[in-house]
DNA sequence: GATGAATGAGATTTCATTCAT
DNA sequence: AATGAATGAAATCTCATTCAT
């Protein structure tokens, strides 16, 4: 949306480079203040610029500036899970949850300050911004669901809800990242003992076709 | 200064009433509004109150009342809890485990307003204050792996890490009250046909020892 | 003027004491903090009374705290000095000046808080209460010429103007107290070395009537 | 930040104007009605300027202003001072003191609203503020001192602790200005009538080698 | 494109004072 | 006489935003 076409001249190059780094800069403070912390003021100094520039690049001021931070960052993780669906269904049952968990956790993690940024400030958030996120895990449910269906239908795991099976898998990751993003430990910390191979394995035994 | 216990003379009753009142209203407006947005004037606005007078019960202002307000709603949860465990041994599996999922929604919801400023705020409070939360689910946590581990003695669920059970069935259902929480829909939403029941339904089948 | 006549009852005699209790606490808070830093708030509190009491006393307020505060503690000054001037006279003329000099400082440092809130708060004050001072200080130095010009016809000093004279002599005294007074070092502290007897010899040496 | 030496362009030359402006304002209403009763808002309506201007300039608000109005204040009056005492030396006695006689006055009176807000607002100042002012009257005293001994050495005054005398001609003049400064008549009021003329003839008298 | 001076609404907080109990 | 809850005006300061240069 806010991609300049291919830039060309020196100027334009300048301008594009000037608009990353405030955005840039918007992210590191609004991660580590808040959104409500962070003064429009210090992202100019922490940029040594003046005053008035980010009206320049972003004529809906420091709102704005979350929005694009929201929707850029959102693509760029979009683009990064599609790409790597495919290779997992060829993979052994075990090697490919633990792919799985992995980048579940990526995708948050991937860029943890948008994450968190989104989580905090979610009473700033329009809508239409967090149904972003909302569908991109909708969607990954959904493929998770079918993902089983077919390790079923090939003997690998046992007959059950596959769509309850997906969302009790990936509510384990998930947790994770929230408990990380806001601060409060939930239940991850009290199980650090456990891990990720631990998890995996207690599924496959729950899931295991023989036992059943 | 402010007597808590048994207030005696009418002017006691009443200024407990006040501050009682501030609380009270101090946590509507952070709910609806966010602790950043929701003003001391408003408050003092929504109470028809004169402007200086949260100072008088909280000399520490905006912030204490947020601190006041956790530290009050934790006691009055932590009380709720602990008196309800003791009868889940005796009742039979399924309708334990329906009791536990609900106890869990309702450590939550059963002050869903102070909950949502919790999360939301997090980066407003102090580690003390969220250390409370942590330490409460904790407790449950082991507690309830204790539980099946006490089912399984019976032969009524099969050999299993307890501990990663219990995370994963509590996992879902605090999943469920996070998103809400944060005003975003991660799993919970996608899935609304799939009930309670069915989720409990889906544990014991995987659980179940004679299938093993 | 303020003065409660024969109190009799024991009521009376506590509402006495309460008053002067809130003006010597008020004393101690202006002098140590000044009369705008201090609240009523905290004359309250180091009294461990209630919030309203000072009003019941002195319906003025804060001001009428520091009106009433001064002119008591003019009065007792007035008191004092008066009563020091006859045995001058007949004392040798070195024992006479430092004795003046001694009367003079005490004039002011027998209630150096007074004096204190007097000086910074000349803002807050009245014409009306300042003048006051202004006369007690006009009667002293017209008695001094007069010392002077009666010790002139005993041949004691020279024929001198015994006004400039006896000014001379009191700014010094003067200059001393209202350094210390307002905190700003001026000419006393650099000639600390400079003794108050060294004073009066070389005044005594200029004076001689022997030398003219 | 502020560039104060040769500003150049016309934006600087208004910056810096504006920040003068405020000083100035500042000063007039500190002198007027005290630092406490200045409010932050007087002095924006009395330039006719929006709110926050002020800590545009003076991030360390209302308090800063005195500090820079008192530093600034002070080095204008050092220069003053430094530039005149050589030619004193040349000049006959009573000429010489009416000129220290007049140019101590000026020292104070040349930015009497300065001084009687240094006056006043003693307790709101700190110590290093008003070291400046003692040390000023430190050197000027000794300077005093030296003058009379080098007259002393052409015969023109006779032997005496001519620190003592320094002192005491200084401290008449200082006199007549604190008073006006806290706005209480001391002793110079009641000699109106004393001219400066008289006064140093009557130290001269005093001080004449002849009569000794 | 860039600057930073200027704006002004609004937020938190303080505090002298009143008054019902 | 004493209490302290309640009042509300006013003070300081912040900060997103505008706009002339």
């Amino acid at each position: 949306m806010y991609v300049v076409h291919t830039p060309k001249n020196s100027r334009q190059i300048q301008a594009a480079e000037t608009r990353r780094k405030i955005l840039q800069q918007a992210k590191i403070l609004f991660f580590r203040e808040g959104y409500h912390k962070t003064t429009v003021r210090s992202i100019h100094r922490a940029l040594n610029m003046a005053d008035g520039i980010l009206y320049h690049y972003f004529p809906g001021g420091k709102r704005e500036l979350l929005t694009v931070l929201i929707q850029e960052g959102f693509e760029e993780q979009l683009g990064k899970l599609n790409s790597s669906n495919s290779d997992l269904e060829s993979l052994p049952l075990k090697e490919a949850l633990k792919k799985i968990y992995e980048l579940g956790n990526e995708l948050f993690t991937g860029d943890i300050e948008l994450m968190r940024i989104l989580f905090r400030e979610s009473d700033v958030m329009e809508l239409s911004e967090t149904i972003h996120l909302s569908n991109l895990l909708h969607e990954r449910l959904q493929w998770f669901a079918g993902f089983l269906q077919r390790r079923y239908e090939k003997g690998e795991v046992r007959k059950m809800n596959f769509e309850i099976a997906a969302r009790q898998f990936m509510s384990m990751s998930i947790q994770d990242i929230v408990s990380k993003l806001i601060n409060i430990e939930l239940l991850s910390d009290l199980s650090r003992d456990i891990t990720r191979e631990q998890i995996i394995d207690h599924m496959l035994d729950l899931w295991n076709p023989l036992t059943s």
